[in-house]
DNA sequence: AGCACGCCGACT
DNA sequence: GTCGGCGTGCTC
């Protein structure tokens, strides 16, 4: 049979950092069931297979023939990108100026990137059997002592719902211990649903639902009532005042009209309790997507979203890619906070996203928070969302109180005052528990003296100088000007000079000589480290076997300890004088988020915030005020320092073996006069010197989104005539949430 | 990004 | 004499 189909090529976006297609033959062969937009490929790349995705598919190419290679196979299975799907993930690319090839394999799951094909669908998949669960609390204690290891596999299965043999299996489980399971009718097979999920299948448990305050029924109805067509919610509700509540309700408004629900969360945010409520409530399949997922339970998520068969989808910021076929709304919870924007390679943010995607859909998204960015913020009392708030507290719980340590008048040993070391002790006296926040986040530092507390600052700017310790150099990230180290202090003279929020190395030792009878725990990413070791470290701090707890932001998120009642920061100064403008919004998001978190209604708690500076007019504000007040009160001072929300940044990074090299290639790109924008830098990154490499920043500003996307692509173009372009590895990260590094 | 190709130091 | 270090350059 002779195939007299003309040649055929395709321009497929390959996995690669590079902004460009790339042609390849289509051979006879593959050329039915004819190609499709959006379907992948695998092609050969530089020596070696990738997955890649066809963009445009044409009869004819421009591409010298000894170069064109042609495609080795085609994944014919059904989880092509949909036409809806490529216009979101390419308005994604352009948004960021992200090679597109990035992009899409940052959307597909893992084991969809593999050339390999895999099967999922005919596999079974074990869950443990809920109804039985509910009863045999004795079984399950009996299986405890008996069979250790068959109740381990079991605890394995209600974590990963939905896992298959072939994990199990190489977790170290035997056939046998999961038949031993399966026989007790602990667990339960399924196979993966293929079928959208139907509104009359869920009975809907009423039981625990709350009814709503007034000002909770106007957001629900409000929302509601503009069901169908794109809306961007603001709900600022402070802690306790029922968000969760208010999203169950519009999210089964939702359900009832079967339209699938997203639910984006940050890292840490997703309790066991909160999906536990989730559970409870809608009686249908609901889908999680976050980093505990193995590869095949990911995949099942996608699939689930793709055939309509996920009725919610709770997931970190990568979910927004999830391929709802039927999303009738999206919420984006805790929006503030700072792991919904990746930090490496495709640094996209998923709340931004996430509206994206709701625009495209034309469905409403609400963002939620107790403390919203000062994005979000801006945008709602601008009017362009709608803005909820919710100020009433149906529980009768109190917030605990932040109070300020004056550290300027007193004595300090490793970073603990006299006063907190008091409270410290009064708190364990009484049985109750004490947190300590370690607030050694990558703030650029600035250079304080430690006899009248001036901070260093750039003259010209009225800014504080960054430190960069390794050069013995303040450098204002504002006009790039340097100087060395100062040996005393301009205004009073004194050569104690030291960086601010430093001193705390050995905090954790003092504190257990200071209170021998009490046990610390650390909790950090470190001791976290381990899959488990959190949820282990969080039962025992509950357990009371640890009485004072050290720990960074991680502490802040998700978790609520009622018996502690007293919470230390120790030292947030860094956070107020730092060249990152965003550190004292964070700050305040941080310490509202403790407050929260420590004491109960019986037992309320304290918060103590140890500064230098305790009259910074930012610090009283979020004191007095509280989080709204202070806010537009920052807003007022971003806007005067035409800062974002009230402009726009690009930042480019540039890194190489040489600091010449990355500084060079940045004052290369700013000969370019771009209209309606500025430049700052370019200015060492204030972690200069990493991984050997030497990391340079160039921010483009512009109080114009247009004028700035404008200048990204004028600024592209001329990277390629660079002298420097291959010698520096650079990228580009459009609305930067982190300055410091 | 990742891989190949290419030119200089310490080792079977 | 080679094995392998990573600098440079290219990928349809």
């Amino acid at each position: 049979m002779l195939d007299l189909k003309s040649a055929c090529y395709v321009q497929v976006a390959v996995p690669v950092p590079m902004r460009q297609l790339f042609t390849y033959q289509v051979p006879a062969a593959l050329q039915s069931p004819p190609l499709k937009i959006g379907e992948r490929v695998i092609v050969p790349f530089a020596g070696r297979n990738l997955v890649a995705v066809v963009m445009h598919i044409s009869d004819q190419c421009d591409i010298a023939e000894h170069k064109l290679k042609a495609i080795t196979t085609r994944q014919s299975d059904e989880y092509f990108f949909s036409s809806q799907e490529l216009t979101f993930l390419q308005q994604c690319a352009a948004y960021y100026h992200h090679p597109i090839g990035e992009v899409f394999h940052q959307a597909l799951p893992k084991l969809l990137r593999q050339s390999k094909t895999i099967d999922i669908e005919s596999t079974e998949l074990y869950h443990v059997n809920k109804s039985s669960a509910r009863c045999d609390v004795p079984l399950l204690q009996a299986l405890q002592k008996k069979a250790p290891k068959q109740f381990a596999l079991y605890q394995l299965i209600a974590q990963h719902q939905g896992i298959t043999w072939a994990e199990i299996r190489s977790l170290g489980y035997s056939k046998a211990q999961l038949n031993g399971l399966y026989n007790k009718t602990l667990i339960i097979t399924k196979k993966a649903e293929d079928k959208s999920f139907t509104w009359s299948s869920c009975q809907l448990n009423t039981q625990d639902k709350l009814s709503l305050s007034v000002e909770q029924a106007l957001v629900v109805s409000s929302v509601l009532q503009s069901q169908t067509q794109f809306h961007c919610h603001l709900l600022e509700g402070i802690t306790g005042s029922g968000k969760t509540e208010v999203y169950l309700q519009i999210i089964e408004a939702v359900l009832a009209q079967n339209k699938q629900v997203l639910v984006i969360v940050p890292e840490i945010g997703l309790t066991p309790q909160t999906l536990n409520r989730f559970e409870q409530r809608f009686n249908l399949p609901i889908y999680l997507h976050h980093s505990g997922l193995n590869d095949g339970e990911r995949l099942q998520t996608w699939l689930a979203a793709k055939k309509g068969s996920a009725a919610i989808i709770i997931g970190t910021r990568s979910a927004v890619f999830s391929p709802l076929v039927n999303a009738g709304i999206i919420i984006v919870d805790e929006e503030h906070d700072n792991s919904l924007k990746q930090q490496d390679s495709f640094r996209y943010h998923g709340r931004d996203l996430a509206i994206l995607r709701a625009k495209q859909l034309n469905i409403p998204i609400i963002l939620g928070s107790a403390t919203p960015s000062f994005e979000s913020l801006h945008n709602a009392l601008s009017g362009k969302y709608h803005h909820h708030r919710l100020l009433k507290r149906p529980s009768k719980s109190k917030e605990a109180k932040i109070e300020l340590v004056n550290m300027a008048e007193q004595i300090s040993e490793y970073g603990l005052s006299e006063t907190l070391k008091f409270e410290i002790k009064q708190t364990l006296a009484r049985q109750e528990q004490v947190l300590i926040f370690l607030n050694r986040r990558g703030f650029a530092p600035a250079l304080s003296c430690q006899e009248c507390h001036e901070i260093i600052a750039c003259q010209r700017c009225n800014k504080a100088y960054t430190l960069h310790q390794q050069q013995q150099l303040l450098i204002c990230h504002h006009c790039g000007s340097q100087k060395r180290v100062p040996k005393q202090c301009f205004q009073c003279g004194s050569v104690r000079l030291l960086p601010l929020g430093q001193g705390t190395e050995q905090l954790e030792q003092k504190l257990s000589e200071l209170f021998t009878h009490y046990s610390a725990v650390r909790i950090d990413r470190d001791s976290t480290r381990r899959k488990g070791a959190l949820a282990k470290l969080l039962q025992e701090v509950s357990d009371k076997k640890h009485q004072l707890l050290i720990g960074t932001q991680m502490l802040a998120k998700g978790h609520h300890f009622p018996d502690v009642t007293l919470v230390a920061v120790l030292d947030v100064d860094g956070a107020l004088f730092s060249y990152d403008f965003r550190a004292a919004e964070q700050m305040a998001q941080l310490l509202i988020q403790v407050a929260g978190r420590a004491g109960r209604a019986s037992k309320p708690g304290k918060v103590l915030v140890q500064t230098r500076y305790p009259q910074h007019p930012l610090l009283q504000d979020l004191i007095h005020n509280g989080y709204h007040h202070f806010a537009q009160q920052a807003l007022i001072e971003r806007k005067l320092a035409k800062l974002p929300p009230f402009s726009y940044q690009v930042l480019i990074r540039a890194e190489a073996n040489y600091p010449h090299y990355p500084e060079a290639f940045l004052r290369a790109l700013t000969q370019q006069s771009l209209a309606h924008c500025e430049y700052a830098g370019p200015v060492p990154a204030p972690m200069e010197k990493k991984a050997g490499k030497y990391r340079f920043h160039l921010i483009v500003q512009s109080p114009q989104r247009k004028a700035l996307h404008f200048a990204i692509k004028i600024l592209l173009d001329n990277i390629k005539s660079n002298p420097l372009n291959n010698k520096v590895r650079w990228s580009i990260d459009v609305d930067p949430a982190d300055l410091s590094w």
